[in-house]
RNA sequence: GUGAGCGUAGCUCAAUUGGUCAGAGCACUGGACUGUGGCUCCAGUGGUUGGGGGUUCAAGUCCCCUCGCUCACCCCA
């Protein structure tokens, strides 16, 4: 412990939350297949262009929170601080635009990013991420986002707020940002100093600013609903009666902006009530420049991240259940130095047979295998010995009852394995 | 990058105004119960008190530096 120590900002997931996680990605590989989308595994580095160019130069995330660093060929490459401008990356690599559209895909994996921890942020970070590209209908706006709500509700997350917006596009945003900026120039002077220094560069994050006085002068700020172009509004439309359509609870947040430049249309976030300031489980929304902007066809997409470190972080909250955390199922206890053999064999026959099963190699007695099986939580023991290998049984203990039973050597492995198969039902 | 709080055994924490203060519980290992767990009792393993420097007769306890953790700002998943 003296020296090396994890770096900042990254942890271990441990044996007693890793199974938690294991059966996080099992819900959602279920729920991905039920919404039509395929998995993909993306490179954990890119060319720094990908994201300086498809993320924005002068967005946090590129500015400031990027692992740069060249390799041994002088390329420069950066760790992934997120998933979508990769996918839209192998999209365009891969022709992707001449099969079906749109093209359904997730992913899932660590992100990385250079921020000061806190809880629930952290350096290397967990996303799911789902992207359908190739599609400009609000419909798939509406499916995105039933998506997401689907993995949480299945995963039994309450207390969650959805906020839904439009940012419109690079026709009518701008008209809007001037309207803004012309609105809050009147104030100016009542501004926080943050805000004032956002005014030039981006006049939209001052909607979400904490400050209360910046808040009491948003308030009254002109809605971007109010300047969306026509197709934009229409969209919004769309999406919005799409939603309905399904029953989803979401509120419109005229103050919901994006921190990355590639949005368009269609924001939304999912907040976590569970949460410290870092409260947004899931964030997402239509990014029809994206493609552009690193090169390639105009082509429409829309897609969300989901932290899995806050999912998990607010279901511990919320006490809620994972599945089924694995254990052994069988113990084989020896008795004797002379049953070890036969121990083995045994051991190798219950795995075999698919029987979850361990054994104690370091020579303990039988009370301290005993007591090994049921900190194990092990369901049953098999006790070999000279009397059981004698009379060719095997001594089977169930542990929950303390009753104990001799099975026949021939007949234990296919007994246990029965009781495991329908244990696990 | 900024601010505040905190750093004592694997874990959770004790240690009066600086003076046997390096401890307890849990966990782990062994024993009481020489072939049987969960209860009880006993014993043992385990810490250069994050690291470095300073003040002092004496520092876990005070001061400085450093590293780290936590929360918040910022930003986002």
């Amino acid at each position: 412990m003296e020296n090396i120590k994890a770096p900042r900002g990254v942890r271990d997931i441990l044996p007693d939350e890793s199974w938690k996680w294991a059966s996080i990605f099992e819900v959602t590989r279920k729920i991905a297949e039920d919404f039509g989308y395929r998995e993909v595994h993306l490179p954990i580095f890119e060319q720094t262009e990908l994201f300086s160019r498809g993320i924005g130069e002068t967005t946090d995330v590129v500015e400031k929170e990027m692992y740069t660093f060249s390799d041994r060929s002088g390329r420069s490459l950066t760790l992934r601080p997120e998933a979508t401008a990769s996918m839209v990356r192998a999209y365009l690599e891969h022709g992707m635009a001449s099969g079906p559209q749109p093209s359904k895909l997730w992913c899932t994996g660590p992100m990385m990013r250079y921020e000061r921890p806190q809880k629930g942020r952290y350096r290397q970070f967990w996303q799911l991420d789902f992207e359908a590209i190739g599609s400009s209908s609000p419909l798939v706006d509406v499916e995105v986002i039933a998506l997401s709500l689907e993995i949480f509700r299945r995963l039994g997350l309450a207390n969650l707020e959805v906020l839904v917006n439009s940012v419109g596009c690079p026709a009518c945003r701008p008209l809007y940002r001037t309207a803004l900026q012309d609105y809050l120039r009147m104030h100016f002077d009542s501004l926080c100093p943050t805000c004032q220094g956002r005014f030039d560069r981006n006049p939209l994050r001052i909607l979400d600013c904490k400050v209360e006085t910046c808040k009491a002068i948003t308030d009254g700020a002109p809605d971007v609903r109010d300047h969306l172009c026509e197709e934009c509004r229409d969209h919004f439309d769309e999406v919005l009666k799409g939603l309905d359509l399904l029953g989803a609870k979401f509120r419109i947040d005229k103050r919901l902006v994006r921190g990355l430049d590639y949005y368009t249309k269609t924001a939304y976030e999912v907040l976590s009530g569970d949460l410290g300031a870092q409260n947004a489980v899931c964030g997402g929304g239509r990014y029809d420049n994206l493609a552009e902007a690193i090169g390639g066809p105009h082509t429409p997409g829309v897609g969300f991240a989901a932290g899995l470190d806050r999912i998990v972080l607010t279901m511990e909250q919320q006490r809620l259940g994972f599945g089924t955390e694995p254990s052994i199922f069988v113990m084989v206890v020896v008795a004797e130095e002379s049953a070890r053999d036969e121990g083995l064999r045994l051991l190798y026959e219950l795995r075999k047979a698919g029987v979850p099963a361990d054994m104690d190699t370091s020579g303990k007695g039988v009370k301290a295998q005993m007591k090994a099986a049921g900190t194990a939580k092990s369901n049953f023991v098999c006790v070999l010995g000279s009397s059981e290998i004698e009379k060719g049984v095997v001594a089977v203990k169930e542990m929950a009852t303390g009753t104990q039973a001799e099975v026949a050597r021939g007949r234990v492995v296919a007994d246990l394995a029965a009781r495991a198969g329908s244990a696990r039902r």
